[in-house]
Formats: structure tokens, sequence, C-alpha cells
DNA sequence: AACCAATACTGACATTTGTCATATTTTTTT
DNA sequence: AAAAAAATATGACAAATGTCAGTATTGGTT
């Protein structure tokens, strides 16, 4: 429930004002001069300020100024209902910031209509998503919705790598955001020679590249595809552009990201104790899930490179190898080629856990 | 140079208004009906817009409907210019959506007035700190004037820790964005038994616990103090307000999590692939110039506990007091109790280069 | 100043992981 | 289908790191 803070010095005005809009179903706190509003303001969850001009103590005009200056109360919408009607009160009062302004005598209808307005108008500035709980793909559908409009215009362009063709390449400099349509595509950073480590498998519908977009830096890693892949490139400027414009998509940027730290934080505590044999196995759960979920098929086979595997746990190639194949002796994994498949996934897991 | 898009059929009204706005020193786009209006708007970077309501192909109300309801344009200031003066006229505009309504004949004064009024709105409401250059320390300044601001008020605290003292640990769930005010403070992640690793290591100045705050999930890590610190605890709530308030607060932050993500990453690949040897070198180095930049001394001794420096570099105590001993025979470091000095930094990273 | 507990260090050894060389199998190309 | 190339697998060994047990040193406390 909205709510609102009625600024009015006159008893019965204020009364009946706060009446209708509690009938709308608003919560209403009621201050009856500007001095009480603006500490109200202070201390309260305000959605919308009601002011009226003429006050005692403090009126309409200080009232605004203090709100404004305020940066906890100063995006709080905030309308004018005043008698002063002459063309230069409302100027005035516009200049000084109010979002509305509306003269006494006043319809009922008027003075609601007006606060749907400007609390419509608020919300979709401040982009509050909390209502549809979608999380973090409200994010996803936000940006896939200015691909789609991107399509339309000639802006974004598709381009089709073929497997193992490389995307970028460390040192480069960026110009695009990517999302990836249809594919596989794996991000990694190099160390010594020969030796990379995996940043991220990235699968249909994944965003890549954004960090050093907000860095404004180089490329610190390389994207190849691992198959034939199209990819979406989303020139930069309308990324920052739908960042700076759009404070919902960039809460949930905010999101994504934070959750990414937290993921890498959790991989760099593995990656420093636990064994190879236990990052292998947690690397095939994860690629099983990710799949699994992905292309709902019962059984799934991981089709993937040892290199690459051993490339995601950080080892050499050869003790992932040996890994594998203990796996196989112990009946966890069946082989065939370069497919490996998990052959009870919660058994697997009951192992690990048992095992280590 | 800001932009404005003035939407008007009548010519002479049009390139009277557009001469004033750039004796303003406005940079100003024309638009002879709504629908051509509205493509300007989609096609240029517009700050602001100014627009008729009655006029042929797309009347007002058309236009502010249509960029009100694309993304990209929905944001933009938008001012009604028009000779429709009726209150219901005006409510309608308002109703609509509009940010300010002129009615004709205007003075060029109200109109320069009202345009300026709703950038200056409009850019508080963006928080755009471009201009000022300073980078990430511009969110950190934003939010210690916030904590100024609370400090004044009752609601942020300073509590003081002891020694090993526990902020908070694994599990619990946060309440605070915390600023270590004075003092040193480790937050670190458990493995198993026995088995942690610091994440970061936090100095003077420092925010943290804000990852958790944002995915509004428990805790997964802890939170100690090295020596006697304090922190000044700032509300999650007061925290959520000032990112949801301020657009640049959000940018900025936006930054610093990106930054961290990288860093992560580096992390992970020098975890995965660097020697013991390596990566105590380089948490040495590390540790030396965060310090070193923080108190101004020239030599510089680091002082910590040799378990503490093992669980930032991921490996067992005795390997990290093993690989010391080695340095200091070396004669590239040198140990009296816990203080560690690097002898001479520039010829410890040249070793490090050769060496591996 | 002496004591105690905590911390730092060392030795001996086990375990894990990496490296190189080579064999085998699978996949791709012709 | 055969040949070539690439990927996978295995053996033998070296190097790095961990573990446990015990000694030495340090810093704080009375």
């Amino acid at each position: 429930m909205k709510t609102i803070l009625l600024i009015e010095d006159n008893n019965e005005v204020r009364e009946n004002t706060a009446e209708i809009l509690e009938l709308a179903n608003f919560k209403v706190l009621q201050a009856e001069n500007g001095k009480i509003g603006v500490e109200m303001a202070n201390s309260n969850a305000v959605d919308l300020i009601i002011c009226d001009i003429m006050m005692p103590v403090l009126d309409g005009y200080g009232v605004i100024h203090l709100i404004s200056n305020n940066p906890k109360t100063a995006l709080i919408p905030f309308i004018f209902l005043t008698a002063k009607s002459e063309r230069g009160d409302f100027r005035k009062g516009m200049e000084m910031g109010a979002d509305d302004y509306i003269s006494k005598p006043f319809d009922d209808v008027e003075l609601l209509k007006a606060v749907e307005s400007r609390l419509k108008k608020s919300e979709q500035l401040k982009g509050d998503y909390t209502r549809d709980e979608k999380g973090i793909n409200t994010f996803l559908d936000d940006v896939k919705s200015l691909q789609e409009l991107k399509n339309l215009s000639e802006t974004a362009k598709v381009k089709h790598y073929k497997k193992k063709e490389l995307i970028y390449t460390e040192g480069n400099n960026p110009n695009y955001l990517y999302l990836l349509q249809k594919g596989k595509i794996k991000t990694f950073r190099a160390h010594e020679y020969g030796k990379e480590l995996i940043i991220s498998l990235l699968k249909d519908g994944d965003f890549f590249g954004y960090t050093v977009l907000i860095d404004e830096t180089a490329y610190n890693e390389s994207a190849e595809a691992l198959e034939d892949s199209s990819v979406v490139m989303i020139p930069k400027e309308d990324f920052y552009a739908l960042l700076n414009n759009n404070h919902g998509v960039m809460k949930q940027f905010v999101k994504l990201l934070s959750n990414e730290i937290q993921e890498k934080e959790e991989q760099l505590l593995k990656m420093a104790y636990s064994s190879v044999k236990k990052r292998v196995a947690e690397a095939l759960i994860k690629l099983q899930k990710q799949y699994q979920q992905h292309s709902k098929e019962a059984s799934f086979n991981i089709s993937i490179s040892r290199e690459d595997l051993a490339n995601i746990v950080g080892t050499a190639t050869e003790s992932l190898i040996r890994t594998l194949s203990d796996f196989k002796h112990e009946g966890l994994i069946e082989i065939k080629g370069s497919n490996i498949t998990i052959v009870d996934i919660s058994k697997f897991e009951a192992y690990i856990k048992k095992y280590f």
C-alpha cells in the first residue's frame, strides 16, 4: 500500500481529502503545517506528497525547498494543492520543482487521477520490479526486449561463428555487449603457455562481455565458440543507454553482478582446498545440471573435450583423464569417446559427499 | 550542451521558440508534427521535449503516449506548450504524464525557467556524476556523506570490536552495510574443518557485507576483527534507499562490483595454476602495497599471522612457513617474529618474474 | 622477570598432482 | 574406406604440497 503525506493547515479540507485518498486505498499521513510535514517526510517512508501553499510556520514553497534539497526525500513526487490559482502562482510552484499543481476547488477525480499519474511515473522511474518476483530474468527480459527493438533497427547485428572461432581476445577493446542466441561458447583466461582457465561456459540466452564494458578497459579474457554459434552484438552505447535510463535494469544488473561475485568466491574456496577429484565431480554435476535444464532429455551426455574440462577444473589434462577413469571404474560414469554420462546423479552426489 | 526536441506545427511559433532556446544555449531539434517528433526522439539523444497539442498527423496526446511507452524515451522530461488553456485540457495533459504545462501565449522567461527546472530535476534523478571524473571514489564519498548524515541522526551506530571478535558469521542474516572506520578486519569462507580462505583484508574506509545485502540471502562468509576496530553500521534500509534514489551511486556501485568480479577471476586463475611459492610472493607484494599506501612509512613491516597469510594464499600453514623460510634464506625478506619485511620490493618482483 | 599459551618452525613422510613419453582410440579428412 | 590428425588413455617418474608430530620461539600476563 502506498503512503501519501498530506500537508494542509485547514483541518476540514485536510480531513476530507484524507478520507477520499483512504477510500482509494492509500495510507495517509496528515500534517497540519509545513514544519511537521517536512519532519514526517524525513522519518517515514513516503511515496507521494500533497501540499498546500499558504500555511503557518512553514509555507508550501518552504516545504518543497527543504524536500528537494534532502537527497532522502528529493525524489518523492510532489503535488501542490492550493487556492492560489493565478498563472504566476502556478508557474512559481512548477519552477520550484513540483510535479503537479491542482487549484482549489478541485474535483475528487482530478486529485485521484493526478495522484495515480504521478505514482505511476515515479514507479516507472524507479523501475520497481519488486512485484513480478521473477528476479534475474526480468533483467534479461528487459535487455532481450531491447535486443528485439534493436533487431528491428539496424544497429544490432547477429554474427555467426564457426567452431573454434574467436569472438574476442585478451587485449582487444570492447565495443559490444554479446548475447549468445544459439550455440556454445567458452570464455577463458590464459595463465602461462598452454594453460588456461575457463571462466564460464555459456548457453543460449546468456550475456557475456559486460564486465569490461563497465570498467571501460580492454578484455582480460578471450571468448571462443565451442560449436557453431549465433551471437547478437549489441553496441555498447545501447547497453549504456539502457542501464542509464532504466533504473530497474540497473538494479537487476547489480543483482546479477553480486551473484557472480559470490559464485566466484565459492569457486575460489574450492580451488584452494578441494582435491582435483572433488572438483572434477562437482564440475560434472554442474555441467549435467546446466545442460539438462536446458535440453529436457532424461539421460544427458556431457559432450566436452578433456582439455576443456581440465580447464574448467583448473588441472592438467592427464590428471583430469585419470580422475575420469577412476570414476568410470567405480561405475559412477560412462564414457563413450568424448561423451560422458553420469549413470545416476544422486548416487554420484552421495558418493562425493561420503568419499571426501 | 543539452538537446531539446521542439514539436510544433506552426512554423512561426516553432522557429521563434527555437530561437529563444538557442539563445539560452540549447541545441534544438525541430519537428513539424507529432509523427516526425516521435521518430526524432527515438533516433536522437534528447534531454527534454516541448510539444504542442493540436497538430496534424499525430497530436500531442499521441506523442506523449508513444514516448512514455518506449523505455528508451520514457524518462525524457516532457512539457506541453499549447493554446489549450482550459482547466480540463491542463488536467488531461498532466494525467497523461507531462511534467509541465505552459499555455500560450507565454512569456520567454516562463518557458526558460520551466525548461531549466525540468532539466535540473531530471539530472538530479539520473544522478549524473559524469563530470567529476573521480571514478570510484565518488561512490564512496556519496556513501560517506550518507554516513555522516546518519551519524548525526540516530540510525547509524558505530560499534567497537575487540581483536578476534566476530562481526558476523556464516548463516547470519544481514541487517547492515558495514564500513570499517578504523582497524583491520578479515572476511573469510570456511571450507572443511579448520580450513578457511580469506576473501578480503579490509582497511580503513572499506565497505563490506554488501553482496549478501543485494542478494537478500544469509551470509556465506564470516568477518572477524584482526585488531581492535571501529565499524559503522549502516542499516540496510538506508543502503537500499541510497541505491534506489541515487542513480549515480548505483552506477558507481556497478563499477565497484564489476571490478571485484575481474579481480576474483584473476585470483581464480592464479589459484589454479600458480605455485604456492608464487602465490605467497604475490600476496606479500599485495599486502605491502596495500599497507604502504595506507600508512606512508618508507619501509613497512607486514604484520600478519602465518595462519592468516596461509589462508589468503590458500595453502597449509606449514607450507607457507617453509616458503617464507626459503625467501628469507635467499635474502628476499626479513622475518622478526610475526613481522615480515620485504627487503627490496622491486628486486623481489624481478626475482619472482625470473624464477617462475 | 618468569611463566604460559599461542604461534612459529622443522623433520619425516605420505599423498596428490604434474610432466613427459608413448600407446591406443576416436574423429576428421581425403 | 583408408589415411592422417587429433584426442584420449596409461605408465613411470618427478615435483609440489599436505599431514602429523615434535621442538623452538614469541608475546602477553601475572
